[in-house]
Order: structure tokens, then sequence, then C-alpha cells
DNA sequence: TATTCAACCTACCTTCTTGATATGTTTACA
DNA sequence: TGTAAACATATCAAGAAGGTAGGTTGAATA
């Protein structure tokens, strides 16, 4: 359901919320820590900035940073954006045919009560709120 | 997530509730009910035949029928059985090589309580209370 | 007992997605 | 003007999804 690209968006994003400080951090260096490979990397990064989640900035002393403070960030919308949908159904994602046949109408609300659990949990855990289970850790 | 196998299973299971009565229902008949095709439905009942959740008789007059009470299976058993497993991350799989390279150990309770919402959802529907739908339908 | 119906089993095939890799082009800074 | 970096495009291998085909076994009925 979660893909590897998914899985790494969000960890990159969380790379850069750590350790950006406002500054632009270039992909090799998000690449070794999180155990990426710098190629498929790049494309993940791609979506992203095409996304408008992070900028990016050619040339010499360049690299990515936010776009937003970290607790404006929802997991759900970093998944929705690199994953194309959360919908665990085909037919529940925007731009598809809806499933309307007579033998479908009984697992309908079951689909739409799923999707409804899934983005729900996930647009209540922030980006800032995954940062913060450091203290956890440290104590 | 949930691709149609899981979902043509869950339509099996309502349809053989609803139209079996304690009868073995043969197979053309429910491929036609269901409008699938009859070759993609066998794999399909043969899962849910070895997994208990079916019974199977062979020969003239033989189908598939249920093994027990529509209100004692739950959803979630029977896309975990079609499906594999609901686990949203791979590395959440019974069996796999759970994550733990120190770049993910942000994100593995956000996993961990995905999977959570999403098998809690799911166990708590059961066959007996996707049928009762049709009164909704009927008033 | 022969025929028929229907589940069961095995193998195959096509298409799509995932996860990558490779090569080149553009942009910004020093 | 050189260099470091993002950006763009093309390609590829492996696996899963979805479906097809043909044959085998077992149970009932005529």
């Amino acid at each position: 359901m979660i893909s590897t690209r998914g899985r790494y968006a969000l960890r990159v994003m969380i790379d850069i919320a750590e350790n950006g400080n406002g500054k632009y951090i270039p992909l090799d260096e998000i690449a070794k820590r999180q155990d990426i490979s710098e190629k498929y990397l790049e494309s993940i990064l791609a979506i992203l900035t095409r996304g408008n989640l992070l900028y990016g900035l050619r040339g010499k002393g360049g690299g990515y940073k936010l776009t937003k403070d970290p607790k404006d960030y929802t997991v759900g919308s970093i998944l929705r954006l690199t994953e194309g949908s959360l919908s665990p159904v085909a037919c529940l994602k925007e731009g598809v045919e809806p499933c309307k046949k007579k033998s479908e109408w009984r697992t309908i609300g079951l689909w739409q009560g799923l999707n409804k659990a899934i983005n729900d949990y996930l647009d209540n855990i922030t980006l800032a709120s995954l940062l913060m289970q450091e203290i956890n850790y440290s104590i």
C-alpha cells in the first residue's frame, strides 16, 4: 500500500527538517544519511519540489529546504503527493470512474469508511510531531 | 492496497451468504451474478476454500457454501487471507525482516499505528453487518 | 456402471508498477 | 569561467496483478 517512494519521502522530509535549519541541503548528504541511492532519491525529491513541499536551488551551494514549518506538514499530505493517492481501492481515487456495479453496492460504504479511517489517521500526524519523538528516546 | 482479488473475495462471501441458505452454490452462478470471469473467480474461491472460509463440494450438485455463520466472519479475516496481509508497509508483515535501520526509527511508530487503525476498522465489521445494510436501502 | 457436472490443479501469458540506473542539460555561485 | 548542484529524459529488470487454457479428480444421477 505505501511503497518505498512514500516511505523514503517521509524520511527525507524528516531529515531536512532535522538537519536543515533553513539552509539548503544537497541531495548527496541526504542520500548518505538515509542510505538511499542518489539517483532514486533524486526522482523522489523532484516530486516533493514540484508539489511545493520543498524548495530546490540549483548550482553551487544549492540543495533542498522546507517551504513551511514542520508543524504545517501533515504526514497525509506528504504521502498523498508521493503515492498519488491513499485510497485503499481504485474506484475511490479522484478522477477515476466510481464503482457503481449493483453487485458492489454492499461494499462501497465499507471502502469509504476505510478510506476515511486511513486519511484521518495520517492527517492528524504532523512532521513536527514525528520530530518530537526524540524526547521519548533521549530520556 | 486492496486489489480486486480481495474485493472480489468479499463480494463472493456476501453473495454466498445471501443466496446460499446452507446449500452448495456452483461457481458459474456466482460468476454470473457478480460479473467476474469464471476462471479468475476459481482462483479466488480456491484460496477461500483452502483457508477454510468456505466448503467446496465436487461433482454434480456441488459448489461452495459457508463454513460458519455470517456474524462470525470479520471483513479483516477475509481480506487478510486473500490479500496475504493488510500491512501498509512491507516490514510490518509477519515473517519479514522488521525495519531496523536507524534512519527509520522515527517512522516505525507511525506505521504501526496505521496498521492498527486499518486492522481495527476491518475487524469490527462482520459479513452479517454488510448483509444488513439492505435495510437502509429498502426503506 | 456410464455419464455428466462441477471442483480442483498446473501452467502460462500480458500488462503495469516499482525501484532503480545512466546520461545529459541547465542554473547559480565563487 | 569553472564547478557544484538541481533538473530532465530515457531505459531497464523484476515482480505482482489480472486473466486464460487445458486437463484431472470426485460425486451424484440416469
